[in-house]
DNA sequence: CTGTTAGCGCATTCAC
DNA sequence: GTGAATGCGCTAACAG
């Protein structure tokens, strides 16, 4: 249309110089005019180049949340088919910030076009993040961001935000008055849950805002100690019996559920986060009343498919990138869709 | 790979014919083992063929339900670009079933590769099917599905569930026994708004299998006339003191929401369906305490995708397709990306 | 600085 | 019944 060929004009659309000035200005009048959009399934077709990208996070555990976020990435990577990208993916143990150390150790040491960082220890990410910026290697977080980071985007849901709804919607399911039990996972010794610490405040500036005066009765119990979960609980039901819900701030409230089911207790409300498989079973059989949803395929998904993008365009990025907050009920869950934003 | 050439192969993949047994065999053998899919994109590059699809919905109103159906089909349009298809847009006036009709039969009478179909009177779409059915054109519904006819398949939520549901979160908010208004729009006599006869069945059931007593008070109010909103309410109002909570089961619950700023009520919880204009500054502005999306958007993105797909690979498609009841709060509505099916 | 050419995966057309 | 040739939008490689 502007009579230039189009090896010139592929040159102009990547700013890879050696072009004229009037030929660019004739052709970026054209491309404006006709509001050209490249087509990224066909820009795959042609292109040679390949990407390396390195993804790390937690280990994974079938039907957990970190499974979800790599089910997303997947999901874009098939998308995306004609893009070639090789992912290498390193996990570490969420509960040693050994391992954690190892692995970001190594992938500062690597060589990569972008990394995808599912953030759980404050300090190492930061660290990594810092060892990236040098080497000018693009990185986006998932799950939740870190401060004095320079990411290229994080997707994440507001942890804080979270944190308030479940006060609402606990409260406004138990009498008046009654306490409510908070279920809280004693790591072993680290900063980090940032997502845990928000959402408590989040929880409990709910209730000062509201003015609620339901006492609430911290559940501290060991994570990695399942035999000793029923004792625990028992214990804490003998010393409160004035319990009219609970809310798990993390994704480790179907032990509850499965809890509740053991002991036949049907009368105490439960609000959970997360669509582990075991939450989903107790939101099924009505142990779980409200349970969030995070999207954690849909923030993996967007942090692939933002990547490539940048990647092949080198478009502006949005830095902040807020999923939803589902509200998920027995009646609605069969009807929840993970992968809504692919079909 | 099987050492037949690129035609050869095509008429095997479209089935047109013309191909030896054993050729047939090598190729779909080797298809197999490398679990070929076509990459739709790449198809429409190649593709000459122009599709003619007719939609027809009631008229599109800014900020509607009907509008999200049409954008969410204007995405699908975008994300296939590269398949060209010419769209013929016959909306009527949902109130008038003669104009509806009028609609009806032109669609009737005329040419075009696939219908998206917006149902909202019973008779009239039944009508058009047949016509359609006998043309062998495939027709798709979105909102809700009709009885007695034979679509290729229908995008709609599940309007009994969603029923069931307004029930369960307006009986948990409001205090035990005290009475709930049912604003209903009262239709010029038609057999139609089939989606509101199944939301009310859900919302009764709910109260009778869970034995509560809350009463059920009607609030009629003439839909055409916003001029007498205010004095139907007020009546309403003055007659029945003990409402601690109203449901609107149609997407209508702005003017309540309204109302009750303009009235300075803040003390009767309230539950509506659909992301309108009105119905989003209700519950950004807490008069509406839950709001249920019916994911319009994904809806008429999934019609006229599916349609797509079944023009050109004429693959078998699944006839039911339900999509999510979002519930949403306050605290979640700005969160809530109504095109995430996309990004 | 510029234009030509080839090829990605796919469908079509036409000559054998 | 079959294969070869062409072109869709785009990039890469190379010859000027």
């Amino acid at each position: 249309m502007a009579g230039i060929s189009p090896g010139t004009v592929d040159r102009i659309l990547h700013n890879r110089g050696n072009v004229s000035e009037s030929a660019r200005i004739a052709v970026e009048d054209i491309l404006q005019k006709v509001n050209y959009r490249p087509n990224i399934h066909i820009t795959g077709l042609s292109l040679k180049r390949k990407y390396k990208v390195v993804i790390t996070t937690p280990n994974l555990m079938e039907g957990e949340y970190w499974e979800s976020i790599h089910l997303g990435i997947q999901h874009a990577l098939e998308e995306f088919e004609n893009i070639r990208v090789e992912c290498i993916i390193l996990t570490y143990n969420q509960y040693d910030i050994y391992s954690c150390r190892d692995v970001y150790e190594e992938i500062a040491g690597m060589e990569s076009d972008a990394v995808i960082i599912g953030t759980t220890f404050k300090e190492e990410t930061l660290r990594l993040s810092k060892h990236l910026d040098e080497k000018d290697i693009p990185y986006v977080f998932v799950d939740s961001t870190v401060e004095n980071t320079l990411p290229l985007a994080f997707f994440t849901s507001d942890h804080y935000i979270c944190g308030f709804l479940i006060a609402k919607l606990i409260t406004s399911i138990i009498p008046d008055g009654s306490e409510i039990g908070m279920l809280q996972a004693v790591r072993t010794g680290d900063e980090s849950a940032n997502t845990s610490i928000l959402r408590k405040r989040g929880f409990s500036d709910y209730l000062t805002q509201k003015n609620i005066d339901n006492n609430v009765r911290k559940m501290p119990f060991t994570a990695m100690d399942p035999v000793q979960y029923d004792e625990q609980l028992d214990r804490f039901f003998q010393d409160h019996h004035e319990i009219g819900g609970v809310v798990v701030l993390n994704s480790r409230g179907g032990i509850l559920a499965d809890y509740f089911y053991r002991k036949g207790i049907r009368d105490i409300r439960l609000v959970c986060v997360d669509l582990t498989t075991p939450n989903v079973w107790g939101l099924r059989n009505g142990f779980i009343d409200f349970l969030i949803g995070q999207e954690p395929e849909h923030q993996g998904f967007l942090a692939m498919k933002t990547l490539i993008e940048y990647l092949i365009y080198r478009n502006p990025v949005k830095l902040q990138n807020y999923v939803r907050l589902d509200i998920l009920t027995r009646e609605t869950i069969d009807y929840y869709k993970r992968f809504n934003f692919m079909n």
